[in-house]
DNA sequence: GTTACATCTCCATTGTTCTGGAAATGACGT
DNA sequence: ACGTCATTTCCAGAACAATGGAGATGTAAC
């Protein structure tokens, strides 16, 4: 039984959203790199090079699709990852995976896909 | 040792993007639960309600991101999902999880998430 | 060859998102 | 209370993405 939590449809949009876009993919790559001691608001725009306007917005959009969060440390916005949604966006794609709706990983799992065509390794 | 393929992160950007869109998402869950046998374009549309060039430029960048393949089937194109780059994508954001490139299902995985502030089901 | 059918391509319109400078806000130390 | 530093909000221009009708293309049966 898991512990994450059901997500909607427009959570899991909100999610994938917010992750489709270079410089967020990039912040919470980082940030999930950085564990949950996080970094703060200046830190990422040193380390990605990016100019604080645009990264403000671009840590609202995270924040606000719930992929990150925020907690104050003196001065600092120090952010972090909260891989709950994450998980949750997983659950939702593969949810109910071939029909069936207790064979979820039987038929889904990474390694026992059934290539209708035959050929797999596709991905690129 | 996971048979998934690592994706570079343009690819993951092009699975993310794709997914991020509510006609999209919908299109490739309803071909993740048709499973392997897929569904053609027509009936796509049908379940869907989705005019057919509507549909057919959505199907294009899916198909593009290497979410899912098409193969015919007499006069019809039919659509399945490929669970390759999905896994992919999972991979790639939790790669070097918290900093240790061992640890990586050790501290990252559903249940196991220490958050800093506390508080952990701020999901939604 | 002709007809019927499924799907795709073209294109103009509309709506949304990204960007970054400048100024405003908020928090802290003294 | 004041100066300082970290971060956010405001804004407008540029870039990009979605939509759907009409017509083109490909496939198959007769």
């Amino acid at each position: 039984m898991p512990t994450t939590a059901k997500l909607a449809q427009k959570d899991v949009l909100g999610a994938l959203g917010a992750l489709s876009q270079e410089t967020r993919l990039e912040i919470f790559r980082l940030l999930v790199q950085s564990g949950p001691r996080g970094r703060a608001a200046g830190a990422i725009a040193q380390a990605l090079g990016v100019p604080s306007a645009t990264l403000s917005f671009h840590l609202a959009v995270l924040t606000n699709a719930g992929l990150i969060v925020q907690r104050r440390e003196s001065r600092s916005l120090i952010y972090s990852a909260d891989y709950e949604v994450m998980d949750g966006v997983v659950g939702f794609l593969m949810e109910n995976c071939c029909g069936s709706p207790g064979a979820d990983e039987a038929c889904c799992a990474p390694g026992s896909v059934a290539e209708p065509g035959g050929k797999a390794s596709s991905a690129a």
